[in-house]
RNA sequence: GGUGCGUUAGUUCAGUCUGGUUAGAAUACAUGCCUGUCACGCAUGGGGUCACGGGGUCGAGCUCCGUAUGCACCGCCA
């Protein structure tokens, strides 16, 4: 045995016991007639104190950081303690000191506040996981994993695995595809999630599925986006969406009971997309706080002199509260944020309210204080609040400004605080959206998912107007889950496969296994997939997923570690009979 | 496919606006001193292809162009 204790758990009623402990050597410090010895583990730090005297003390001195040593020693009480720490109290009085391993001197050192950048902590990501913040972020991810199994086997779902090799869709994102070395010139495709399989598995009989499972999708990065990441994935049959979100909201007050100790009190509210649209030009707003949109088309008559507003199709206005002290110099910082190119707005109008009442803005002159007093009651505004509007000749782009604008109003006053937590259900989704690329109607959420019963008549007359079954469960902002009710009739499904622009055969050639399962007793069913990483991320305060994955690619989808994806030998190539030459090295 | 910001010591950065002697700091590392440190302290020392290529200039870390690469974002992500 190597150790008998960690490094973590020694405290002053220890004292006196002789322990072995095992660990990486943080930091020593010498004191010339003594040396301490920081040995971390991944429960703690504790000091180990060798004198003079001692005949360990050549070696204590000898060692490096990130030594890998052995002590054994009395556990005795220190002369001067150290709060800081939870073993403070107490030291390592060694008797024996071995050097399992020495290391070379790490590239950045191993400590809280790391000082090697993202790139380099991803090169040596096995040494960036001894530092205490990122191995935190795993333990949390073990933890949520577990109370996840923990609540969902309570409620009787089984965790059943599918296959990672399975075939390319065309629909939705790009797949990573896997050459087949048996069938030359034929591919799998990895799952970008287990969709159609989960449906099977409720044909199946299997009632509650779900799966805590990776999915890949060879689509760009960002902070919130990798290509492989972890889904927790649940399907549910004999249920209606009511079933479905009161299930899931149970799971999420779970996690935030047993993971955050905060007790998600009532239930979760509920805002249909067209209202999260109009209200926060977006689907998925952040709910901590207000700052809603109001119109005011109807508000601002075309103006002599003033042509801002004259083709605008959508004027909409957002109320910061208590912001009437911003300088001159903060509105320019606004405006030159909605006018980056991300964003594109034209520019930014703004009206302060004064402490008398009056409304003092960039368009005095062309409005009268009536008009702007209109304005003002249309805002809600009081005395010392901010008005900013913006304007736009289509609706959702410049909605979507506007929902920068928020954000970032939020942000600076302080309203998007990483420990409050405000979730709600966005529902009612749009069935279709136009693809201009495609030049056709592509499935918001999934080929496969149910129309809503009453829009049901629209799909022959106005298939654009129809809303789905469809959910998401947002949180501060957050995209953390979404879901369907599926079509369970076959025939039902044939209709939006013709509406999607299928053919018959192209249908049939690519969801066909579905669709024959489906005409031996499909359930009614339906579901949803949590992302874990996202969820992690939110509960550690995480800006990033990476953060709390343990070997994550970078922004191009490389893993820097292993230096992948590389080129391949021409032998492996050529049994692949993909006729592709290898570089030249 | 696009936009923005970056790339200088092992590492984190300053220096770039306003070109001009030997490119600095902190930290890490090495050596020495120190018996109560815990961000130990003190002293000394080593450590640089200023990402790469090109242009312009008497002269470039600094200016211009291109490339590579990192991060954030837009497009994309059923």
């Amino acid at each position: 045995m190597y150790r008998t204790k960690t490094c973590g758990e020694l405290r002053l009623a220890d004292a006196g016991q002789t322990v072995t402990l095992a660990g990486w050597v943080q930091r020593t410090r010498k004191m010339g007639g003594m040396t301490f010895i920081d040995v971390r583990d991944r429960y703690g730090i504790t000091q180990v104190v060798v004198e003079e005297a001692s005949p360990l003390f050549e070696v204590a001195n000898r060692l490096g950081r990130e030594w890998v040593v052995q002590v054994t020693g009395a556990v005795g009480e220190r002369s001067s303690k150290n709060t800081h720490i939870p073993t403070g109290d107490i030291e390592i009085l060694a008797t024996e000191l071995r050097v399992l391993n020495e290391s070379q001197t790490p590239p950045f050192t191993i400590e809280d506040q790391s000082d090697g950048g993202d790139d380099l902590r991803m090169r040596y990501r096995y040494l960036d996981l001894r530092r205490t913040p990122v191995r935190r972020n795993l333990e949390l991810r073990h933890r949520m994993t577990m109370e996840v199994r923990r609540y969902l086997d309570s409620l009787g779902f089984l965790e059943i695995e599918t296959p990672m090799l399975i075939g390319s869709t065309p629909e939705g994102a790009r797949d990573f595809v896997v050459p087949s070395r048996m069938n030359p010139g034929q591919f799998y495709a990895l799952p970008q999630s287990p969709q159609t399989l989960k449906q099977l598995l409720m044909v199946s009989g299997m009632d509650r599925y779900f799966q805590i499972v990776k999915c890949f999708r060879d689509e760009d990065l960002r902070a919130d986006r990798q290509p492989e990441f972890t889904q927790i994935d649940c399907e549910m049959s004999f249920v209606t969406q009511e079933d479905i979100l009161q299930t899931f909201e149970g799971m999420a007050k779970h996690l935030f009971r047993e993971l955050r100790g905060i007790e998600l009190e009532g239930a979760f509210p509920r805002m249909m997309w067209a209202d999260a649209m109009k209200y926060y030009g977006s689907d998925k707003p952040d709910t901590r706080f207000g700052m809603r949109f109001v119109e005011l088309k109807d508000l601002f008559a075309q103006a002599p002199g003033f042509t801002v507003f004259d083709d605008a199709k959508y004027i909409g206005g957002i109320c910061a509260t208590g912001q009437a002290a911003y300088t001159r110099k903060q509105i320019d910082q606004l405006t030159d944020f909605v006018k980056r190119p991300q964003i594109g707005a034209k520019g930014l109008v703004y009206a302060r309210v004064q402490d008398d009442g009056s409304v003092k803005s960039s368009v005095d002159k062309f409005y009268t204080q009536e008009v702007l007093q209109q304005l003002r009651q249309r805002m809600d505004a009081q005395p010392g609040d901010l008005i900013l509007i913006l304007s736009g000749d289509d609706a959702m782009r410049t909605r979507k400004q506007l929902c920068e604008l928020r954000l970032e109003m939020g942000a600076r006053m302080g309203l998007r605080d990483k420990n409050t937590f405000s979730l709600l259900w966005v529902i009612d989704f749009p069935m279709f959206e136009w693809s201009e690329e495609e030049g056709r109607l592509m499935a918001t959420h999934h080929p496969f998912t149910h129309p809503k019963d009453e829009d049901i008549p629209l799909l022959d007359t106005d298939p654009a107007a129809v809303r789905a079954d469809a959910y998401d469960m947002v949180c501060n902002g957050v995209e953390v889950g979404g879901g369907s009710i599926r079509i369970h009739d076959p025939e039902l499904q044939d209709k939006m496969f013709r509406i999607l622009g299928f053919t018959e055969e192209r249908a049939q050639e690519q969801f066909g296994f579905l669709m024959n399962a489906f005409k031996y007793g499909a359930p009614p069913h339906g579901g949803l997939a949590y992302g874990l990483d996202r969820w992690v991320s939110l509960f550690a305060g995480l800006d990033s997923i990476r953060d709390c994955i343990a070997f994550p690619k970078n922004n191009s989808g490389r893993d820097v570690m292993l230096d992948a994806p590389a080129a391949l030998e021409q032998k492996q190539l050529d049994e692949l009979c993909l006729n592709i030459v290898a570089p030249q090295k």
